[in-house]
RNA sequence: CGGGGCGUAGCGCAGCCUGGUAGCGCAUCUGCUUUGGGAGCAGAGGGUCGCAGGUUCAAAUCCUGCCGCCCCGACCA
């Protein structure tokens, strides 16, 4: 892409309406416009981030077993009546009337219409385990929203749902969903801790919060460290083998946010040295909710004796839209965004300092091209700006590379790299620059 | 939903108390000079002062109502 074409509105000051830094580097880097409270537009490099995101909770939901669907955002008021939430959900539910007078509303979550779905086809229990996913725009009315898009009205989640024939079976459901999680913010460059959430009205030890650590985190979690230091599985883990050995080995570590914590626990459970404390971000949430909702909506499959029962569920959501300003939140600095690798908007910046300047233009279209076609996806900053502001602007959006291309450099043959998370910068001939970029 | 605050140019703000020509910085446009970390000079454009009533000779400013947005608290991906 030629920055000169593109759509990325950057501000030199962040609007006074943002607080949080993520939500001020947002605006800041041109991702988002606010349309109203809790609303947002995604413009070109945000959604580039989104769908980043977006791809790589599919690519691990799949690669655990999971199958996508698409469900509507607008769903039947009948559907809820009969699951007993629509009058219990309250004015958090966006309510709509269509022409007919017909009650719909805007889905917050999709439980109701995934049993629907479920209960029209799968009749048997040899057609069990099933887990079936989607990711789309959810709208809760929120009391309060703030903070843009991490505690937006409108926001993208991924929200998976297992159906199986116990509750022993969807345990296991679960516990691939637990491991799932871990290497979904894994890749996304981030460190998370499963700590137990309030399992609700259904009890049980089945309902994880998931909790990223960012030092400007809304929330305190404390944790046994090695919980942090053991990190995720892996890809390359048996997921049809028993996963209970994988959960257990982190689930039975101390790990809880703070209306949750229990000092005199953390410090009989936890060796001195190995307590921490840090400060996260709450984005997933599974949980195992049993008959919850196939009884009551009737999503019974016949077993091996012959007799029909509700299915055990469980749901199991990734907040998409709030991933993006948290993961801001953990990687920033004073300049601006520093985006991981995998979810950055653009791979490299080339930095034409004097765009204009038939050998220095040349340099820059050749490593340019370069980059597009070894799949880097190239940003070419084409802008004519002096040198400080173009640095300012690419800093801030946080590509991870910038290769820096202007007439000194160019007239001794090198052009110079700089890496956008250390700062660490390289002279060397074009050549050996790309390689360095392509790792 | 309780408490607090704010709506003036794209962004950041002053002006309001004490009514009388709507201002500053950045951004934008033009010209010249500049060009390795948000340049300099000169000029220009851009505003129903959130909306609606009211008071007044006169309202950004005072009064009333409404709308929007932000923050703190209780709840959530």
């Amino acid at each position: 892409m030629r920055l000169s074409r593109y759509f990325m509105p950057t501000l030199r000051e962040a609007p006074a309406d943002a607080q949080i830094v993520s939500h001020q580097l947002m605006l800041r880097a041109g991702m988002i416009r606010q349309e109203a409270a809790g609303i947002y537009a995604w413009l070109p490099l945000g959604l580039k981030v989104l769908k980043k995101i977006e791809q790589i909770v599919r690519e691990e939901m799949d690669r655990a077993g999971a199958i996508e669907v698409l469900l509507p955002t607008l769903q039947l008021a009948d559907l809820w009546r009969e699951s007993g939430r629509y009058d219990d959900y309250g004015d958090e539910m966006l309510r709509i009337k269509d022409r007919h007078d017909r009650d719909l509303l805007y889905g917050p979550t999709a439980e109701e219409v995934i049993t629907e779905i479920f209960r029209a086809y799968v009749k048997s229990y040899k057609d069990l385990p099933k887990n079936l996913y989607n990711i789309q725009w959810k709208f809760r009315d929120e009391r309060r929203p703030r903070f843009g898009v991490m505690r937006g009205r409108e926001f993208l989640m991924k929200d998976a749902y297992s159906f199986d024939i116990d509750e022993a079976a969807a345990r296991k459901s679960y516990n691939r969903m637990f491991l799932a999680y871990l290497n979904i913010y894994a890749r996304l460059g981030l460190k998370a801790i499963p700590v137990k959430a309030d399992p609700g009205p259904i009890g049980g030890d089945l309902s994880h919060e998931f909790i990223i650590l960012a030092d400007t985190g809304e929330s305190e979690v404390f944790a046994h460290g090695d919980l942090v230091e053991m990190g995720a599985p892996g890809p390359d883990i048996d997921w049809d083998g028993d996963l209970e050995p994988l959960v257990t080995q982190r689930a039975s570590l101390y790990a809880a946010s703070d209306e949750m914590h229990d000092a005199a626990r953390f410090e009989a459970e936890v060796p001195a040295d190995k307590r921490m404390t840090a400060r996260g971000i709450e984005v997933g949430h599974i949980f195992y909710f049993g008959e919850k909702y196939s009884k009551p909506m009737k999503a019974l499959v016949t077993g091996p004796d012959g007799k029909d029962a509700p299915i055990h569920g469980g749901s199991y959501g990734v907040g998409v839209s709030r991933l993006v300003a948290g993961i801001i939140e953990a990687s920033h600095d004073e300049a601006g965004i520093i985006w991981p690798d995998a979810v950055a908007p653009f791979g490299v910046a080339v930095v034409n300092l004097r765009p204009g300047t038939a050998e220095v233009d040349a340099v820059a279209e050749q490593a340019y091209k370069a980059l597009e076609a070894a799949g880097k996806e190239p940003l070419l900053d084409d802008r004519d700006d002096r040198p400080g502001a173009k640095f300012a602007s690419i800093d801030l959006v946080g590509i991870p590379w910038q290769l820096i291309v202007g007439p000194k450099g160019v007239a001794d043959g090198v052009v110079e790299i700089k890496r956008r998370a250390t700062g660490e910068r390289q002279t060397l001939p074009l050549e050996a620059a790309l390689k360095v970029i392509a790792g």
